[in-house]
DNA sequence: CTTGTGAGCATTTTT
DNA sequence: TGCTCACAAG
């Protein structure tokens, strides 16, 4: 085999080299044929590549993208669907540098550019924009994050009466989520009711209504939200014509972490390749841990069956990334699993050192431990960089994140609250969405509602009047502005309809300055909410107008907000915090799981049904094939349960996660820190060297 | 009609 | 705690 790819290669090294049979069968299969052929279709049967963790799955795709060009391919008829705008730039290198180095034959760096890869929401957004004329979208569509459907949701809730009904009305929030529950998963809402929100059974006209209401809304304002990036995308495939068109455009399509897609991607792919040609996705059902967003381990468990004859599958099992004895270790976590692929990774790094679980005393041992630890691996030569503390959610790093601070040890944390979340910084970005698009009710409404004097009544009749557009000095003279409010309203429509006109990102800056001074007004801690202003400023200088801006920043918003202490330089070696769910496809040389106690491993919220705690333990699985070398499960005795662990000290006694039976501890070593002080009876001479009291007591009356 | 205040309640993970 | 909602004062 390698001396017959040597041999194409006309002497060169072979590019494949490093890849183990697996790997290889995955990168090559229905491409292995001479440079031209790989444009029949029939060629390219579908694939499945089942990527147990750390088995080279990034490596292999990469490999795979490559050998695609390699043999002729047109990149810019690839599309490369990945989980997130971090993975999609890192496969673009990794596809960049193996061109690179088979440059030999011809020039193929340099052509490698995946100007199609990204998130599904990321490709829906453009390719809706570029189509929009054909399916009757406004191009100029903006896009509704999760808050802003809910306020949406909320603005719409109230003007059918929703919550004025004496009982009370299923909450904006769980509104949302069960619209959301229903486009993604395909169902209906009366199925989605029963399986995930039976106490909301009894509303289920009023909440078919409520869901017409809001789609009309959105639709009116030319919004999409979310699920709209997919829904619109699959509606749109689903189209014969375009179907077929787009199917064709997109030759090879590639799919990462299909673990995590849910029924409406699934349809998606489909409806875009009915009969699987050129249809690669890569995934491990083991490690799917987004049911809550409508994720199905079925797209993968089903995958092949979609096909005649079914798909190929390719099992990826040698692990390169964790040594062996933290392997079996989560072998074992996974193995009770009820439903999977099976397969059992194995690793020839060997090790003496077990996986540990580390018993402490509470929230604040746990924090004293982990930093002690941290600090001395770090003594030991492994770069702080290389660490990483990981945790159900994102409260479990409160105390551990003070200890930090208070030691000075930066970190960077991710997931938990995002900048964008911020009312401050929505704030101003709902003062630029509705410049840039004057439908967009909430985000007149938010804006309006930050000029003094202005509530939600004047907000509401200034937008009936305004209608679909700010022709020119309309806002400025606007009649329903109440007189006391008419100065401060004059400086707000100038802001508004300079930003319409300025030149970007001047128009930014514009709404800033004026946004700071009510700032000071609505918020004690300005300050601090300006810092996160100027952040927001200095990233908007790097996109080339508003629409991009808000567009990116809405799909891929930046990480950290800076209110979080200690936001290092890029440069410097800092901690990594980080959910389980942010940490996917990450690996580190150490890794501390905080809480793997029952009540945060699994979470008491996703404890009620098996398919639930089935996937807390595909969390904890891919919590503990993180870790390289190092890894480590703390098991605080106790846990606090309110938010303010200093105040109220409601905690809760917690057992070890029941992922970790007590057959599974052979695979471990279980320590207790600090260690249990010495007992009195160890040492003989312990109670002659205590002080005498009672001595003391009976000297009194003498 | 806006704005401030107090009572009541929920409480994860993310594109 | 921190958010939402209802209510009362200005």
């Amino acid at each position: 085999m390698e001396i017959l790819l040597n041999g194409t290669r006309g002497g060169a090294v072979d590019p494949l080299a490093q890849l183990n049979d697996a790997q290889r069968a995955a990168v090559t299969f229905g491409i292995t044929e001479a440079p031209g052929s790989v444009d029949g279709d029939s060629m390219h049967p579908p694939l499945l590549v089942i990527a147990g963790a750390g088995s080279g799955k990034t490596s292999t795709l990469a490999h795979r993208v490559a050998q695609l060009i390699a043999q002729g391919a047109d990149p810019a008829r690839i599309l490369l669907l990945t989980f997130s705008r971090r993975a999609a730039n890192e496969m673009s290198q990794r596809v960049e540098r193996l061109l690179t180095r088979r440059g030999g034959t011809r020039s193929l760096a340099g052509m490698s550019t995946l100007a199609w890869s990204g998130t599904f929401h990321a490709v829906g957004a453009r390719l809706l924009r570029e189509y929009a004329g054909r399916i009757g979208l406004d191009a100029a569509f903006t896009i509704h994050d999760r808050q802003d459907s809910a306020d949406l949701m909320n603005l719409v809730r109230h003007g059918l009466g929703c919550s004025a009904k004496g009982k009370r009305f299923p909450l904006k929030g769980t509104c949302l989520a069960i619209y959301s529950a229903v486009i993604n998963t395909q169902a209906t809402l009366g199925e989605v009711l029963q399986s995930s929100f039976p106490w909301c059974s009894e509303w289920t006209s009023d909440l078919q209504r409520l869901f017409l209401a809001y789609v009309e809304s959105k639709q009116a304002q030319q919004v999409l939200d979310y699920d709209d990036l997919l829904l619109y995308w699959a509606q749109m495939v689903g189209e014969p014509e375009i179907g077929r068109e787009i199917g064709e455009r997109f030759r090879y399509v590639l799919v990462d972490e299909y673990q995590d897609t849910n029924r409406l991607q699934a349809a998606i792919l489909l409806a875009m390749k009915p009969a699987g040609h050129g249809l690669t996705v890569v995934g491990d059902d083991a490690q799917s841990i987004y049911a809550f967003r409508g994720a199905c381990v079925r797209n993968i468990l089903d995958f092949p069956d979609h096909f005649d004859p079914p798909a190929k599958r390719v099992t990826l099992q040698r692990n390169y990334r964790s040594t062996q004895p933290i392997l079996a270790a989560a072998n074992q976590v996974i193995a009770a699993a009820t439903e999977r692929f099976t397969k059992e990774l194995w690793s020839d790094r060997a090790s003496s050192e077990k996986p540990k679980l580390v018993t402490v005393h509470d929230d604040t041992g746990q924090a004293l431990y982990v930093v002690e630890q941290t600090l001395a691996r770090r003594e030991a030569g492994i770069k702080l960089k290389a660490q990483a503390v990981l945790f159900r959610t994102a409260q479990h790093s409160v105390r551990l994140e003070l200890e930090l601070t208070r030691r000075n040890i930066p970190f960077v944390k991710y997931g938990g609250l995002r900048f964008l979340e911020a009312a401050h910084v929505k704030d101003v970005l709902a003062i630029l969405r509705w410049g840039q698009n004057p439908r967009d009710r909430l985000a007149g409404f938010r804006a309006m509602q930050l000029v003094p004097g202005i509530g939600p009544k004047t907000a509401d009749r200034v937008l009936a009047r305004v209608g679909t557009a700010h022709p020119a000095g309309a806002l400025l003279g606007e009649a329903a502005v109440p007189e006391a409010a008419r100065a401060a309203w004059i400086d707000f429509a100038t802001v508004i309809e300079a930003s319409a006109s300025s030149p970007w990102p001047a128009a930014f800056e514009r709404i800033c300055g004026w946004y700071q001074a009510q700032m000071e007004r609505l918020h004690e801690d300005a300050p601090i909410r300006q810092a996160d202003i100027e952040q927001l400023a200095r990233i908007a200088v790097t996109y080339a107008n508003a629409e991009r801006f808000l567009t990116e920043l809405t799909l891929d918003p930046p990480d950290a907000s800076s209110d979080q202490a200690g936001t290092p330089l890029l440069d410097e070696d800092y901690l990594i915090l980080s959910t389980i769910h942010s940490a996917k496809g990450q690996e580190w040389t150490a890794v501390t799981v905080l809480n793997a106690v029952d009540g945060c491993i699994p979470s008491d919220l996703a404890s009620g049904s098996t398919v639930e705690i089935e996937e807390e333990r595909r969390l904890l699985y891919v919590a503990m094939t993180r870790a390289r070398e190092h890894l480590e499960l703390m098991l605080p005795q106790r846990f606090y349960v309110s938010h303010q662990p200093g105040f109220c000290d409601r905690h809760v006694y917690a057992g070890r996660t029941r992922f970790i039976a007590n057959a599974l501890l052979a695979h471990f070593e279980q320590i207790s820190w600090p260690p249990p002080p010495a007992a009195p009876t160890a040492n003989p001479d312990a109670r002659q060297q205590a002080i005498d009291l009672a001595a003391r007591m009976r000297a009194m009356w003498k």
